[in-house]
DNA sequence: ATTATAAGTGTGTATATTACATTTTTCAAA
DNA sequence: TTTGAAAAATGTAATATACACACTTATAAT
């Protein structure tokens, strides 16, 4: 292959993966504990370098793929972190993904492996390099988003009650908001399908359950709608 | 230094810049002609390659300065573009950025030593690579932004009239606004101050200069708030 | 049968958005 | 100096959207 261009500016080209998941309430994110050098032992996104035969999107999705065992997800490309020291040991630019998982299906043995463990997004600890204004980033956009595009649903099982898709906007947004107002917004979306079939966990009266009708949605969205809650 | 991580997948990083100008009640964009190889003689976005001591905001600036004189400008990080083939002489990722620039700042001479030229948005030509895409999630992106914060006056000279700052929005977001109401909202955004001052070019009677309150704006900024036309 | 628990439901009020027409100022031409 | 032309400036009513708010219902456990 020719090569036109001066190669003395190549850099190495990170990939860091801000993973979201919703359980029992509560926000969480997905981090690893480093294995290696530099900051090994401290807490960090899962991450990896972008290869020479694949996109960004294909390498997030591989470094997900790795951490949880999951292939098709929600993910968007954050931004592209390049402060000149952001990494002590060599210059490396990073570009960030988040990633909405059902936290049901995530691979145990994975996370074990990766020496990964969920945390509640405000009790994460402390991360390396640039990666907690990455999260910091990441949760703005996921808030932003939330109220443009009803991505909330990625966060959830395929079955999920009104009350779970209320507590998880309430956990994304950090405000409560109000249940018979949250069902008319909802409902007025016409997006989702009511079950003839109830989750019996919850409360002794039970609540029904409702899945996400792909199709309404996407017709919905060629023409565009709000979500503002 | 020491380099701990693999040095195999290196790559080189480019940063393109989408430019946007407003002149004579349309919205511009500043195109170079390509004077090297690949695609040389085509047009093209402004761009250049990282540098190794340098982050990629002060990369887009230093490019946008070569191009137009100008050294501060409205920036904004747009997209990693990586797909593998998308430079066919070399792998190449490029962050695009999108600048707002008063197109009666810029410098007439760098741009013709660049072989650059304005085009409205409706009349550009069919650029290299990726780049039309990238013209079209800026504009995309412009148009969102422009309903959540005023960004729109970066495009103005320090003294407009309301008449240009409205044709400037129409021109944004593509569709006839009403003068009545866009006066109204501007108002209640309490940002503008009203100078003793006529325009006399657009009309006998003369229209008003105003400026943008930076004050005012950065406090209101502090405390949210939303922009819908 | 009673009780405890969360689910489910509707309406009035406030706020924001939209639609819309006439008068005013000034310059230039008659 | 009067008249005409051209864009600037201005406010209100109608409609749609967002918000606040409290009681009834279904079920399981006792």
């Amino acid at each position: 292959m020719i090569q036109p261009y001066s190669s003395n500016d190549k850099v190495l080209l990170a990939v860091d993966c801000i993973i979201f998941g919703f359980d029992k309430e509560k926000l969480k994110i997905l981090l690893i504990k480093r294995d290696f050098e530099p900051e090994k032992g401290k807490w960090s996104l899962m991450g990896g370098f972008l290869k020479q035969d694949e996109n960004l999107d294909e390498a997030a999705n591989r470094i997900l793929l790795k951490l949880t065992g999951i292939n098709k997800v929600y993910m968007e490309q954050l931004h592209c972190y390049s402060k000149v020291d952001r990494d002590p040991a060599q210059r490396t630019i990073s570009v960030a993904y988040f990633a909405l998982i059902n936290i049901q299906e995530h691979d145990e043995d994975l996370i074990e492996e990766n020496s990964a463990k969920w945390f509640d997004i405000s009790k994460a600890p402390n991360l390396i390099f640039d990666h907690d204004i990455m999260v910091q980033h990441a949760i703005e956009k996921l808030r932003h988003t939330t109220t443009q595009k009803p991505i909330g649903f990625e966060l959830l099982p395929p079955k999920f009650t009104m009350r779970q898709l209320q507590k998880l906007y309430e956990a994304i947004l950090n405000e409560k908001l109000d249940k018979r107002n949250f069902i008319n917004k909802i409902n007025s979306l016409d997006i989702l399908v009511k079950l003839n079939e109830k989750d019996m966990k919850s409360s002794r009266k039970g609540s029904f359950l409702h899945t996400f009708d792909q199709k309404k949605y996407k017709e919905k969205k060629k023409h565009g709608f709000s979500f503002k809650l």
